[in-house]
DNA sequence: CTGAAAGCGCTAACAG
DNA sequence: CTGTTAGCGCTTTCAG
C-alpha cells in the first residue's frame, strides 16, 4: 500500500487540506509547510495523479497517434513532440498504428477513456473521405482538442508542410536539370498532395504527364520503393529521373536501380522527401525535401494548447510550414556543379490558402 | 461536459450499479442489459478510466523509458513493445530521455504519480554504480514491478542479449578473417559488456590488447562513429578492422574511412551491433550482430507481467537472449567468399549465468 | 436480479 | 492560516 495524503497529514500533525495546500503552493505558515515537506520526503510520498485528475478535470496528458516509429521521420517527430510537451508539463501517450488503420479508432477510444487533454492525430490514411473520417469524428464528438497533419479534413486544426509547393519545387529542380521523363512513386500512405505537386510542376513546364511513370501502392518503406522501381523497369518506359514520396522509398528505389546496374545520378536522378538522417548517410547521398521537425513540433503544440485553453474550440486553422530542398548527390548538380547555393526555400504560407 | 454513468442510468431508467454491472459483464437480466447498452451507444458514453482506477488499483498502463527514438533500434523495440502490450490490454507511456540521464528520474517520478502497473526501464547509462542506481532504487522503494536491460543491477529482473558472447563472436569472426589489429569504438552509452567481449576474443586468441585502438566517448550516434574514427586515424596506429558498439557508430566510422579514401572492406573491415534496417541499406552493407527485437519484447513483457501478477516481487531473474552474426559486405567474406553459411548463432542461456 | 450507500485520494469551498 | 466537509465517477458490499 502506498502512502496517501492522510498518512502525510498524520505524520505532520496537520489536516489533509494543509498538505494539499503545501503541494499546490498555496499560502501556508512557513513552519507548518516545512513540517509537511519533511513528512512528504520522509515517506517518499507521491500524490496520486489519478485522484487529482478527478477533480481538476485535466490529466496533463496528450495522446499522439503516428503511422510508424521505424520510419525515422515519425520517430524523430515523436521524440521532439514528447520533449516539447514535457517542457510544458504534459505527458505524452505515444501510439504507433504501424500502418494498421483499424488501430486508429482503438487508440482514440483509449484516449477518450483516459481523458487526455488533447490529441495530435497523424494519420497516413491520405485517402480518407474529405467530409468525414470516423476516428476524427469521434474526437470531435467528444469535444477533445485535436490537431492533425491532414489538411483535407475541414474545420480541423492542422499543421503541415506545404506538400504541393515542396513537391513542385523538387520536381522543378529536376526539370531545371533538363529532365523531361520524370517518374513518381507514391500511394495512399504518402500525402496525395506530393503527387499533385509533381503533376503541377510538369504541367507548368508543358510536360505531358505519363501515367505509366506514376507508380502507386499501399507502401511507404524502403521495400516498397525497391519493388515499385522494379515494376517501373519492367514497363520498359523511358525515364531519367524519379521523384519519390518519401525518403525510405527513394533509398529503396536507388538500391533497385543500382542492383540493375543503373547508376545514380549518372543514368537516373532520384529525389526524396523528408530528409531523415539516413538520407545523408546512404550512398549516393539523397537529394530531398527537408521537413523542419522542430518547427513542426512547435506549431503543432502551440495550436493544440491554444485549443485546449479555449476548451476544445477548433477553428479549422491550417498552418503551412516551409520546407527546404536539400541538394546532395542523388540527382547531380546540373549545370552549375560548383555552386554551394544548395538550398531552395519554399514559401511560408500562414493561414488557410485561398 | 462528458456523459457519466449517471446519465446512462437515468436514460435507461436503472441505477448506476446496474450500468456498472453491464459494463463489467456481470449478471444482469437480458432485457435490462440491452436497454443499458442502447443508452450507452446512444450517448456515445465512455467510462472514465480515471475513476475506475481509483477503485481497481490498476491502471493497465506500463511506463517505458528508452534512451533515444531516433536510433532505429530503440524505435523498433518501442514499437514492438507497444504492440505486444496493447494486445495484452495495456497502454504504454513511452518516454525517451534522448540521452539526458537526468530525465530518467523525472520520468520515473511521473510514472509513480500516474500509478503505472509496471515499468520497463532501458537506460544507456552503462556505467552506473552496480549496487545502487537512483532511478531504479526509487522504483524498488515504491514496489513497482520493473524489468530492465541492465544485467549489472543486482536483484532486478532483466532481459538482455548476451553482449559478451555476441561481441566475442563478432570479433572472432574478424580474427578468423586474419585480422590482428582490431580497433574498438564504444563508450558509456554502449553496454560495457560489448567491450569486454572484444577484449575476451583478443585474449582467447593471444592477441595483446592495444589500448590506443580502443576509442571511448559519451556518444553512440553516426556522428560519434565518424569522429572517433578520425581520432583513430590521427593516432597513426595500424589497424585493419574495427568493431563498433552499435550500428550507427559503425556506419559513421565507415563514412569517415571512405572520406579518407580508405576502402571498406578492402583496406579496413568494419562490424557493428544491433542490425538496424539501415545496416542492410548503407553501402557497403554492414556486417553486424542482430538483436532479435520481437523475442526481446516478448521476454521483457512476460517477465514484467509475471512480476505484476506476483505484486511486484522481483526475483532478480536474468534472461539472456541469443543473437545472430549477420554477415554482409563490410568485412568481406574472408577465405570462403562463396559460402552462404552466413549466420553464426550465439548460445542461448536462460537464467542467471554461473 | 437490482438499488442504496460507502469510499478510492484528492481539491475546493466554507467556516473558523 | 488551518480544519471540516462535500464531492469527482466509478466499483463493490449489503440489503432487498
Amino acid at each position: 500500500m502506498r502512502y496517501t495524503i492522510k498518512d502525510v497529514a498524520r505524520q505532520a500533525g496537520v489536516s489533509i487540506s494543509t498538505v494539499s495546500r503545501v503541494m499546490n503552493g498555496k499560502s501556508v505558515k512557513k513552519a507548518t509547510r516545512e513540517r509537511v515537506l519533511t513528512s512528504i520526503s520522509d515517506l517518499d510520498f507521491h500524490p496520486d495523479q489519478t485522484a487529482r485528475t478527478m477533480i481538476m478535470k485535466e490529466t496533463k496528458t496528450i495522446g499522439l497517434v503516428v503511422p510508424q516509429l521505424s520510419n525515422e521521420f515519425w520517430a524523430m517527430l515523436s521524440e521532439v513532440l514528447q520533449e516539447d510537451l514535457w517542457n510544458k508539463g504534459y505527458t505524452l501517450i505515444l501510439c504507433s498504428t504501424n500502418h494498421q488503420l483499424d488501430k486508429e479508432e482503438a487508440f482514440i477510444r483509449m484516449f477518450i477513456e483516459r481523458k487526455v487533454d488533447g490529441i495530435i492525430f497523424i494519420s497516413d490514411s491520405g485517402n480518407f473521405n474529405q467530409s468525414c473520417y470516423s476516428p476524427v469524428e469521434k474526437i470531435r464528438n467528444n469535444k477533445i482538442p485535436v490537431v492533425t497533419m491532414s489538411p483535407e479534413l475541414p474545420s480541423i486544426d492542422c499543421v503541415v508542410c506545404d506538400n504541393i509547393y515542396s513537391a513542385t519545387n523538387a520536381v522543378e529542380h529536376l526539370i531545371r536539370l533538363a529532365h523531361r521523363n520524370i517518374a513518381y512513386i507514391g500511394g495512399p500512405a504518402i500525402p496525395l498532395d506530393r503527387e499533385m505537386g509533381y503533376r503541377k510542376a510538369l504541367l507548368m513546364h508543358g510536360i505531358v504527364v505519363n501515367e505509366t511513370l506514376i507508380r502507386r501502392g499501399p507502401g511507404q518503406t524502403f521495400q516498397f520503393g525497391y519493388e515499385k522501381l522494379n515494376e517501373l523497369l519492367a514497363t520498359n518506359k523511358t525515364f531519367s529521373a524519379i521523384f519519390c514520396g518519401n525518403d525510405p522509398t527513394a533509398i529503396g528505389a536507388i538500391q533497385a536501380l543500382m542492383d540493375s546496374g543503373i547508376r545514380v545520378p549518372y543514368d537516373v536522378a532520384v529525389i526524396g522527401f523528408d530528409d531523415i538522417p539516413m538520407a545523408s548517410i546512404s550512398k549516393p547521398a539523397l537529394t530531398t525535401v527537408r521537413q523542419p521537425i522542430r518547427l513542426l513540433s512547435k506549431e503543432l503544440i502551440n495550436m493544440l494548447l491554444s485549443s485546449i485553453e479555449n476548451n476544445g474550440e477548433s477553428l479549422g486553422r491550417k498552418i503551412m510550414i516551409p520546407t527546404e530542398l536539400v541538394i546532395r548527390e542523388s540527382c547531380g548538380y546540373g549545370l552549375n556543379p560548383r555552386s554551394n547555393n544548395n538550398l531552395f526555400s519554399a514559401n511560408t504560407i500562414f493561414g488557410h490558402r485561398g
